[in-house]
DNA sequence: ACAGAACCTGACCAAACGGTCAAGTTTGGC
DNA sequence: GCCAAACTTGACCGTTTGGTCAGGTTCTGT
């Protein structure tokens, strides 16, 4: 009984496992993203997911053993792409360079995976019951370290002081909105979807609050470069 | 069969119905606030609100007869709060009084009742399946209405021009991520929740980014008022 | 070619879900 | 005090859910 068919069927680190296991992986998790971003984490049915997946149920569930470790590989992958942004906010950089960098990026990542974005939200606004510890460490240095680069640029006199941390939650939370509520910006603008003119808007006005609220010192000199 | 035990069992308008209704029903919806920004609209079960609100379930079928009308009620009421903010901005004020008032206004309300803002982005989150035809509708006349008195006061000098209803979604954005992602925000924070304080640098900073990023000039005389 | 691992799947299951109902008890106008 | 309306509730029901399993088929190294 219980025949066990493969050492492990589903475990995260070393994965000497064939080739198909990774198609098929890749194919339920982007089609596990769409329906956790949709319905949330209680309505996403193992049904739907196999559906939109083009898989049987139950091949799922070879997979994945629950719908649990499914549902915590796509979070696991989202945030992955979310750590990894932030590299132009650096000690050395430029700070208006660097924080309209980081808002063009945040708004494009907006634009090519809202569904990414949604699931995260959708994780953090039932209170992260499977994020918490990730949250007080990973994301907490994270926001510490870019803080201190901040700071750092408020004593060298390129910006006024602010306090560092909720600058990132409102840019956070101002540029996520336009994933995460894509629906209500798109019925107030009067369209069926978002265009690439109202992300461009949206970034250009970020940057600019951002920017000009913060008094960020324009570079002093720089040669007809952009 | 069916006696049917009263004429109206929990509709809409005119509820010239016993008090007892009165509280029963307010009891049943503030329970079930909690459960659907807690679990969202899948997550959450009749028993779960059943037993915060302290009554059998099949009495809750009673005043609501069925998931969706109790969710529907949920909805109807935080809408009609979130329709109600924006007094202060109208043609005749003053715009750094007005839009720190707005945004003051907004964080209040994201301390005061985040369970609210949190059942709202839960339903925009997948997509507004029943507020499709009211954004489009009343909210999206409300922005109409407040881009204008912006842009009048652009046009009157007052501030920068900008785009009025990103200006929008920014702050909304901006504001409502402290009740919305209020667990993301205390864990970088180091916190277990949120304080007053908290609440406070938010507007803060949320002011300064949008008087100073939209160029709002300051009154021009002002007695010592404030 | 053959064995064993990897992969596939229809049929099935217990639990939980939203909702129903009949038979109550309580309330309020007259 | 009476009666109809308002309110209450334990027991029940059909569906849907995540998950299991036995018995397949396909792939791969030798």
């Amino acid at each position: 009984m219980a025949k066990r068919p493969q050492s492990r069927p589903a475990d995260g680190t070393g994965r000497p496992l064939g080739a198909k296991r990774k198609l098929n992986e890749s194919r339920i998790l982007a089609a596990a993203e769409e329906v956790f971003a949709e319905t949330g984490y209680a309505g996403a049915t193992t049904a739907a997911i196999a559906e939109k997946a083009g898989l049987p149920k139950a091949n799922l569930h070879y997979y994945f053993r629950t719908k649990d470790a499914r549902y915590r590989r796509v979070l696991e992958d989202i945030l992955e792409q979310w750590l990894a942004t932030g590299d132009q906010i650096a000690a050395g950089a430029d700070p208006a360079q660097a924080l309209s960098a980081y808002i063009a990026a945040k708004i494009e990542h907006s634009r090519r995976r809202p569904l990414a974005s949604k699931v995260f939200a959708n994780e953090l606004l039932h209170g992260a019951p499977r994020l918490g510890d990730y949250l007080r460490r990973e994301v907490r240095q994270w926001v510490a370290a870019k803080a201190k680069v901040i700071d750092g640029w408020v004593a060298a006199g390129a910006m006024a002081p602010v306090e560092a941390r909720h600058l990132f939650f409102v840019i956070w939370a101002a540029t996520q909105t336009y994933a995460d509520f894509d629906c209500q910006v798109a019925a107030v603008l009067g369209r069926d979807r978002l265009r690439e003119g109202d992300y461009q808007s949206a970034a250009q006005l970020i940057t600019r609050l951002v920017v000009e609220g913060c008094g960020v010192v324009r570079p002093p000199r720089q040669k007809a470069a952009e």
